[in-house]
DNA sequence: AGACTGAGTGAGAAGCTATCACGGTGCGCT
DNA sequence: AGCGCACCGTGATAGCTTCTCACTCAGTCT
């Protein structure tokens, strides 16, 4: 008893693993039939147990959802700082690629995260955190580009509308770069995944780095 | 009988406004709660039919929001139309504020279209007709333009790859740029629709004008 | 006028989410 | 070491869903 290693106790390390193990079944359950069809049922069935035990786990269906998007937030986090901190110091195309090759991984994923809302959906605190991160590597990779052309008069109601990006020191200018990072890979990568180019026999890859070059010309 | 105005028996105009009216009950239904949550037998209750009748006008759930689907396309396409139409000749800045104001105008409506596929799903013939409509709109308003700076290495790989583009004689610069409007303007769309400025205080409508402007400079 | 087509119904199967009361097991504390 | 409790899993159950089937009734067409 010298250091009580509390940490956790043997009932909490069953009971993580017992969570894990649910989402992980989701995780499959989604990404061959969607989100909308995700069953607790079906995931009790593989893991053979009965379908009431889930809900020692999950308090319902949608918070085992909002679990499963929690995470998908963190894990696009934990990409996109993982691809910044590769090379030295803030590289937006190392961002680009590293969302791109983060969405191309797991579709549905990434759908979970940026696809059709319920109309009822609030975010909960901690993704909007998150949210905020990512933000954050966006607004440090472009404050660290050159300066872009003439200022334009978003930039202006930008410069007056920076609550968003906290304190951070970037110029309107790169806070435009930033909005638009986001909103054009966004537009790519979600036409891409949801197989809107798929009649098109140009290459999405291609196209991805036409947007992301004329991005870093800005 | 001299003249059979055989278009359209009593039965067939009556199934024809039951059908319709199905699809406004959906209509209001997907507005409030989203596609996901439609129900056959909430549209039966207010309706004050059996949940079974349904099924007359309807092959099954799947076959109804596909028929939604489809018409959204539709709406999406005249609404396209319609706004280059007001002016004299193609004008790319008023489809896009068409576009905009459609989206805005239901929001549900265009996550049907443009929102997160079901895995399994393909898009019907017809729809991938007027998915080619609206393409059209976008080159022609495209090729209207001023031809735009530089050609880049994304221009070459279109003038390859330009199948998706009919027999449209756009030069590959308005065929890269009405690929960048669509994918653009989707990408700010969305986002917006999907509540992802929601913290931030800019203002979407200011963006989407920037944005516009930066497509009609090229 | 008679026959047929098709709309709507109720019953019912199979699936789902979610709640509840109940048994057993293993953890932690004395 | 052993007692007690907290917690896990189960079966039963309610209420919802989609969807099928046999049946009835009404309107249409010949």
């Amino acid at each position: 008893m010298a250091e009580t290693r509390a940490t956790t106790t043997p009932r909490e390390r069953y009971r993580a693993q017992v969570r894990t193990e649910i989402k992980e079944r989701a995780w499959e359950q989604i990404a061959t039939t969607g989100a909308s069809a995700l069953s607790l049922n079906a995931i009790a069935r593989q893991m053979g147990m009965s379908g009431p035990a889930l809900y020692r786990y999950f308090a319902n269906r949608d918070d085992l959802i909002a679990a499963l998007i929690r995470d998908a937030y963190r894990s696009l986090a934990d990409a996109c700082r993982l691809a910044t901190e590769a090379g030295s110091g803030p590289d937006l195309a190392a961002l680009a690629h590293g969302l791109r090759d983060w969405a191309l991984a797991d579709p549905q994923r990434y759908f979970l995260v940026y696809g059709t809302p319920v109309p009822g959906y609030h975010a909960p605190e901690d993704t909007t955190a998150i949210t905020h991160e990512i933000m954050t590597l966006m607004l440090d990779a472009c404050a660290a580009l050159p300066p872009s052309g003439p200022a334009s008069s978003f930039d202006a109601h930008l410069a007056d509308h920076r609550q968003w990006a906290g304190d951070h020191p970037a110029p309107p200018g790169a806070l435009h770069r930033a909005l638009s990072f986001w909103t054009r890979l966004h537009g790519l990568l979600s036409l891409e995944l949801a197989g809107h180019f798929a009649g098109m026999e140009f290459d999405p890859a291609e196209m991805f780095a036409a947007e992301l070059d004329a991005l870093l010309a800005g």
